[in-house]
Formats: structure tokens, C-alpha cells, sequence
DNA sequence: GTCTATAATCCGATAGAC
DNA sequence: GTCTATCGGATTATAGAC
């Protein structure tokens, strides 16, 4: 049994110096962008001298990829397990929309990594964020193309509102958090509520 | 009479070749980001030798401020046309969303620029950037105000949905042009109607 | 005002002692 | 496996000729 999953969860298998560096850059490169922060700046907040780093990721490039396939991967198997996790069509969505805002705001570190980094990877590494992007979109994509089948989801509404409803979990990345902020439970809950709106979409 | 307001138009006061250095800066930093842009290249795609930069500009950040203010003023003003163009408060609140979500198609670079190299600037040019954000966000906020208070949009859902819009105009910049996408009329279109599905608000 | 040349610094990555 | 020390190169910015 996998259980939910985490970021920290994906690293099990590394040992926990490679574990601290990863942490150190998700923080650093979070804040200020992977141009912006040098590989001293992540072995120092990791405790430890700029070479030592190298004895567990053979470039800083290696750093970034290793964040954002593992944060790919998780946002996957949390919208699929919030997917399979209700069988009403529009409930489904709810579900997948509310995990989606959830691990933007929770994890808004790594969330911007994936969603803003993307092009400080190397053209290899791009396509195959892509693939799973590609993979997180279609979930959200089967879920209202369901419900759009069950009569419960306006067709209309359907191919820009998945495009939209993609833009506001990601977009939380951004600005969360921010003053006034609600905490992400209570964004999810909000955006949920606007999700089903866009969709034409009433719960049972 | 100023018109339309637009990137190009607020440079009129400035030199061709400082015009030319922001807009090879506008690529290149759309493209790779701030950091992940080196001055030679932006001379290099003006047109000219590195050194030749620092006469029209004293420090590489000064440049990105001169973009970012430009930009964020030209929204201000973009929104502020829209808002005053329609009296109707719903008619408005689209008039509003299409201004925002045509700017960040049709100056994608420009829009990522002030949107995601924010923190890039120094600290005294973030404060008057987010001066300017909130001026922008605040016509938003007040037509939609107007439009509850006119009975036309629901009231629960304003203030999150306010915040909603907003990401849904920013988030464009990060995905357009993508592929199978519309053009930016097309999607400003599209939005709009989703934005007013959000206000629970409907056309006259 | 633009150029070539370069200063001063910082970067990613490596060498070699322990 | 981590350290100190440093390499080779790129970076921002400047000096000085034209």
C-alpha cells in the first residue's frame, strides 16, 4: 500500500545527505529561480561545502531534473488517486481540482519549479516533463469529458474551461502564499466552487 | 489624445538605440529569464558590442525595472480604457477580462517579464511594482464590486472569484502560444464567458 | 556613442588531501 | 564522503582609443 503520495515520500531510496540537497534546492531555486541561485547557495543551506554536493548529483542541472521529475510524478498519482477516489463524474473533478490547488499551495516551492523551470532543463529532460504533463492534464481532461458524457457537464464549455481550470491550480504557485491569504484547504474548497461554475456543473 | 496604449508608445521619448536594447531584452528575458540571460546577448541581438549597453543603461537590473514599469503601467492603463469604455457593469467586468488576457497573449514576453521576474528587480523597484499590481487588480475588483451591488453578479462568489480572473489573464503568458492554440481573440472570447460563469453573472 | 580590451567577480565543476 | 583550494570560463561592468 503506497498511500499518499509525497515529494519526500519519492526519496526513500537516497541517502539522507542527497535528501538534504534536494530540500536546499527546492527552497533556493523556489525563491529565486535556477539561474538565480548558484550551487553554493544550495550546498551551504544544506550544511555542507559547495564540492560535496558532487559526490551526489554529477551536474546542477541533475539537481533540477531529479525536483521536477519527482514533483511531476507525485502531481500525477495525486490527481489519479483523487480521480479513482469518487465515481460520480463531477465529484471527480472536485476531487481532482481540489488536489491539484492543494499541492500548488502546499508545495508551491516545487510547484514552481515544474511549472516555471521547465526551460533551464536540457531539451531531453523538457520532453519528458511534457509527457507528464501531458499525463496530469488528461485526467482532468477524462474526468469532465465523463461528465460531459453523464449529461451532468455542458459540452460547450468543456475544452477551454479544462485549459482554465488548469491555469487557476497553477497559477496559485505564483502568488501563494500572499496577505489575506485563505489557507489551501479553504483555496480549494473556493476554486472547486468556481471550477463547477466554469463547467456548467452542479454537485448531486 | 493618447489611444490605445502600448509597449512601443511608451518609449517614444527614448533613443532608437535604447528602444532597440529593451526589446532584444523583452526576447531574451521572455525567453530565458532574467538570470538565464546575459547581457552580451541582448547587445548581441540589438545589434551591438556588450559595451555599448551601458551607455543607454547603467546596470543590467535597470533594464528589466525599465521593461517591468512599462509594462505594468501600460496594464493599468490597458484595464482603466476598458473599465471606462462601458457603462453596463457586467459589460465592463468582460471589457476588463479581454483587456487583461489579450495583453498577456499578444505580449507573452512582456507579460512573463512582469510576472515572473518580479523578484529579479531590487527591493525599492518590487514595492513600486506591486503598487501597480494592485492598482491593476483594484479596477478589476471595483466593477465587479459595482456589478453586485447592481444585482448582476453574486456576491458570494466575488472575492475569490476576483483573485480567479486575475490568474486566469496571468496564467496565458505562461502557456501561450501553445499547440492547437486560439488566437488571442479567441481565448479572450472564451475567458470572458468563463469569467462571468464564475460571478454567476449573465450578459444583458 | 561605439568599439576593443580588460578588470573584478562569480560561476559550475574538479583535484587531491584526509 | 567531505573538506580546502583552485581551475577554466562566463559574468557584469569599466577604461580608454577612435
Amino acid at each position: 500500500m503506497a498511500g499518499t503520495p509525497t515529494i519526500e515520500g519519492s526519496w526513500t531510496g537516497l541517502a539522507p545527505t542527497a535528501r538534504r540537497l534536494l530540500a536546499a534546492a527546492i527552497v533556493e531555486f523556489g525563491e529565486h529561480g535556477y539561474h538565480g541561485t548558484s550551487t553554493r547557495a544550495v550546498a551551504t543551506r544544506a550544511g555542507m561545502s559547495p564540492a560535496a554536493m558532487y559526490m551526489h548529483f554529477p551536474t546542477k542541472e541533475e539537481l533540477l531534473y531529479e525536483i521536477s521529475r519527482t514533483g511531476h510524478e507525485v502531481v500525477v498519482e495525486l490527481v489519479r488517486q483523487a480521480a479513482e477516489g469518487v465515481a460520480d463524474p463531477v465529484e471527480r473533478v472536485c476531487a481532482i481540482v481540489a488536489a491539484m490547488v492543494r499541492f500548488h499551495a502546499d508545495h508551491h516551492g516545487v510547484a514552481r519549479i515544474i511549472q516555471y523551470e521547465h526551460m533551464s532543463l536540457t531539451p531531453a529532460h523538457q520532453r519528458e516533463m511534457l509527457r507528464l504533463r501531458r499525463v496530469t492534464e488528461s485526467v482532468l481532461q477524462e474526468a469532465i469529458d465523463q461528465g460531459v458524457l453523464a449529461g451532468r457537464i455542458e459540452a460547450t464549455a468543456a475544452p477551454m474551461a479544462t485549459l482554465a481550470i488548469m491555469s487557476l491550480a497553477i497559477d496559485v504557485a505564483r502568488w501563494f502564499p500572499a496577505q489575506r491569504s485563505r489557507r489551501p484547504a479553504q483555496i480549494a474548497e473556493a476554486y472547486t466552487v468556481l471550477a463547477l461554475r466554469m463547467l456548467g456543473a452542479a454537485r448531486a
